[in-house]
DNA sequence: GTTTAGCACTCTCTGATGGCGAGTGCTAAG
DNA sequence: CTTAGCACTCGCCATCAGAGAGTGCTAAAC
C-alpha cells in the first residue's frame, strides 16, 4: 500500500508541516508543490495514510498533520538520502578556539548547538565507565582541609574541598597522594570506585591509618556526578509556543540534568550509526514525548565517549536539525585527537 | 494626606493582592479583614490612594491593584516591623551536610531558595576584587598541557586545563609555579590581572624566559570569570503564569549570568543592612521590570563576600522571601566562619 | 482501473450581541 | 466625617450565526 507516490506524498507532507506549522490540506498541498494531481487525488491518499497511522487529523475538516510514525518515516528517508548540504564549518567557527579544554568544548558545543537551532543544546562529557584516571592531587589548606584534583586521561579536571577530622602533615599528604595514584592510576572511575568499597572493607583488617585516611579521602572525592551536562538556550527553548502549555513538566524534566545524561547514554547506545533521533512518543521519558531530540555521540581515539544533541519540539527542521548534531560530534571528535596527536 | 488609617488600607490591599492574585475590591476588604468602616469609606481611601500613585485600576470597574511604588511602601513597612517570625532552619537542614565547600554551599542555597519560595533562586560567590588567591598549582599533563588548579582564601577552587606551545619540564614548571606563588599569592583576582599586565610589558626586558612563560600561563589561567553564579528554579519560575506572555525575554535576560551578577552586586552594595528589595520597574534591567528580586550578601570574616538572592514575580510574598534570603545568607556566613575558626 | 469534478457536510474561527456581576463614583442624609 | 443608596461602567461569558477551509462520497471522464 506504501508504494512510491504514497511516500512522496507522506514526504511532502511532513515537510511541509515543519514549514508552516499548520495543518496540511489537499488543494495547498496540490497548489504549493506543484503536484500533477488534483486534490481529489491526495485526499484519497492521504485518507490512506491516515488508516495507516502515518497522518491525522486535529478535527474532521482540518488539514492532516504528521503522527510521530508519520516524522519517523520521513526522517529515516531523510538519513537514507544523506544529503550532505552545505558545510557547517562556519557556524562552528566560535567553537575553534576552545579546543585545548574539554570542559570549555562542550560548553561551546551546546552554545553552538541552541544558537544555531534556536532550540536546547546539550552536551555531556564520557560517562564514568569510560572515564580513566590519569591523577589524583591532594593539597592541604588551611589546616584540616584538602583540596583534591582529578585529572582523567579525557582531560576532564574536578576538584572538591573536603574537611578532614585529623591534621595531616605535608609529608603524608604526599604520601598519601603517592599512594592513591599509584593504586588507581589508569583505572576507570566506577572501576575505582568499587575498589574503594573493597579495600575499604578490607582496610579495617591491614590497620594501616594512612591508607585507610586515603581512601576516605578518595571516597569524598569521587562522590560527585562525574558527568556533569552541558546545556544552553533554555530561554528560547521555552519561548517556542508549542508546549507552553505543558511548560512547566517539560522544564522540570529538562532541568533534571541526570535524567537526561541518562536519556543521551541511553539512546546513543542504541543508535547503530553514532546518530539517534528519538520523535515524540519514542521518547522513554514521559514528560518529554512532547519533545523531539537529536543525539550523536563523539569519538577519542576511536572509541565512542561522550554525547551532544538537541532537544526541540517533535515539529523541528530534522533535516538541518541532524547535519549540526553530527557536525559537532565529528568537530569534537576531531579536536579530542588533535590535541592527542599533539602531545 | 498619607495617616495613619490610610497606610493601613494600603498595607492590607497590598498584603490582600499579594495572598489572592486577584484585584482587591472595597466590600471585598471590609469583609475579609474586618474593618470598622462602611465599604464607602474605604472607596474614599482608594480614590485617595490612587491619586497618590501607590493603586491602579486595571479597568473602571475593576478593584485595585498595588503599583511598584504601592509594594514599596508595603515592603518598607514589613521591614520596619522587623518581624522575625519563626525559624528557617527547619528548611535550611538540607544545606548542613554540605558545609565544607563553598561551592557546594552556594549551589545548596540556590536549591534551598528555590524549593522554599517556588521561584527563582540564585547565588553568587564573591566577586574577584574582593576573592585572594591563596596558591596557584600547575601540573604537566599528557606533554604539552599544563593543569592549572587556583585556590582562593576564600575557598574557591578553579581549574583549567591549558595547551601550551613549548614543552616544559616538571623542574621549570615546579619553579614557574613557586614563582607565581611568591609574587601573587594573597592578592586579589582582580589585582594579580593588573599585574600581570604591567609585568608582561616590562618582561620583555627582563628576558627572563621562564617568568615570561609562568606570566603567560598565570593569564590565561586567570582568563575566566571567577563568579560563577548558580541558579535553580527555572522550571517552577517558568511556570508562573504571571508572566508567561513574556517568558522569552525574561527567561533570556535571566540566562545572561554575567548580567544577573553584575545586577545582584550593584543591589546590593547599594542596600544599608545587607538586604535589598528591587520591585518591577525599580530594577535597573528593562527586562526584568515585569520581576521582583530580594538579595542579600553573606559575610566572611566580617567582610561582604558574596551575594545570594530570590528573583520572582513582583506580587510575590515579599515577608516570607526577606526572611529566606536573609536567613540563607546568615547561614552562609556562619558556615564560613565556623569554617575559619576550625582551622 | 484510475483520476477528476462536483457537491453536501462538518467543524473551527470570528465577530456581534446581550445579560450578569463586581465594583466604582457621586450625592445626600446621618 | 461617615454611611447608605443608586446609577453607571466594564470585563466576562455564553450564545449565535456566517464565513471559510477541508473533507468524504459519488458519478462521470480518461
Amino acid at each position: 500500500m506504501m508504494n512510491d507516490r504514497t511516500g512522496q506524498v507522506l514526504y511532502t507532507i511532513v515537510q511541509s508541516f515543519i514549514e508552516t506549522h499548520e495543518p496540511v490540506g489537499s488543494r495547498f498541498l496540490v497548489k504549493r508543490y506543484n503536484f500533477n494531481f488534483s486534490p481529489a487525488t491526495i485526499r484519497n491518499i492521504m485518507a490512506d495514510l491516515e488508516e495507516l497511522g502515518f497522518l491525522s487529523q486535529p478535527h474532521t475538516s482540518a488539514g492532516r498533520v504528521p503522527t510521530d510514525r508519520g516524522y519517523r518515516f520521513y526522517v529515516d528517508r531523510i538519513r537514507q538520502m544523506h544529503e550532505e548540504g552545505e558545510k557547517l564549518t562556519s557556524m562552528l567557527a566560535g567553537l575553534e578556539s576552545v579546543r585545548d579544554d574539554i570542559d570549555s568544548l562542550l560548553e561551546g558545543a551546546a552554545r553552538t548547538l541552541s544558537e544555531n537551532s534556536s532550540y536546547l543544546g546539550v552536551a555531556a562529557p564520557a560517562k564514568p565507565g569510560r572515564t580513566t584516571l590519569n591523577r589524583i592531587e591532594l593539597f592541604g589548606y588551611k589546616g584540616r582541609h584538602i583540596a583534591v584534583v582529578l585529572i582523567t586521561n579525557e582531560g576532564v579536571i574536578k576538584h572538591k574541598l573536603i574537611r578532614t577530622e585529623w591534621e595531616i602533615t605535608p609529608n603524608n599528604l604526599r604520601r598519601i597522594s603517592e599512594y592513591l595514584n599509584s593504586e588507581f592510576s589508569g583505572y576507570a572511575i566506577d572501576e575505582i570506585r568499587l575498589k574503594i568499597i573493597k579495600e575499604m572493607s578490607r582496610e579495617k583488617a591491614m590497620c594501616d591509618i594512612l591508607i585507610s585516611k586515603a581512601m576516605e579521602i578518595c571516597r569524598e572525592a569521587l562522590n560527585f556526578p562525574l558527568g556533569d551536562i552541558y546545556m544552553h538556550g533554555l530561554a528560547e527553548f521555552i519561548g517556542i509556543p508549542d508546549f507552553s502549555y505543558r511548560i512547566k513538566d517539560i522544564a522540570r524534566a529538562i532541568e533534571d540534568k541526570g535524567m537526561v545524561l541518562k536519556l543521551l547514554e541511553k539512546v546513543c547506545q542504541e543508535s547503530e550509526d553514532g546518530t539517534a533521533v528519538l520523535i515524540g512518543s519514542e521518547n522513554p521519558v514521559k514528560e518529554m514525548r512532547d519533545l523531539g531530540m537529536v543525539v550523536a555521540y563523539y569519538t577519542q581515539d576511536g572509541k565512542q565517549a561522550g554525547t551532544v544533541g538537541i532537544i526541540g519540539p517533535i515539529r523541528m527542521d530534522y533535516a538541518k536539525t541532524i547535519r549540526l548534531v553530527e557536525t559537532t560530534a565529528r568537530f569534537i571528535s576531531d579536536a579530542l585527537t588533535d590535541k592527542r596527536s599533539s602531545i
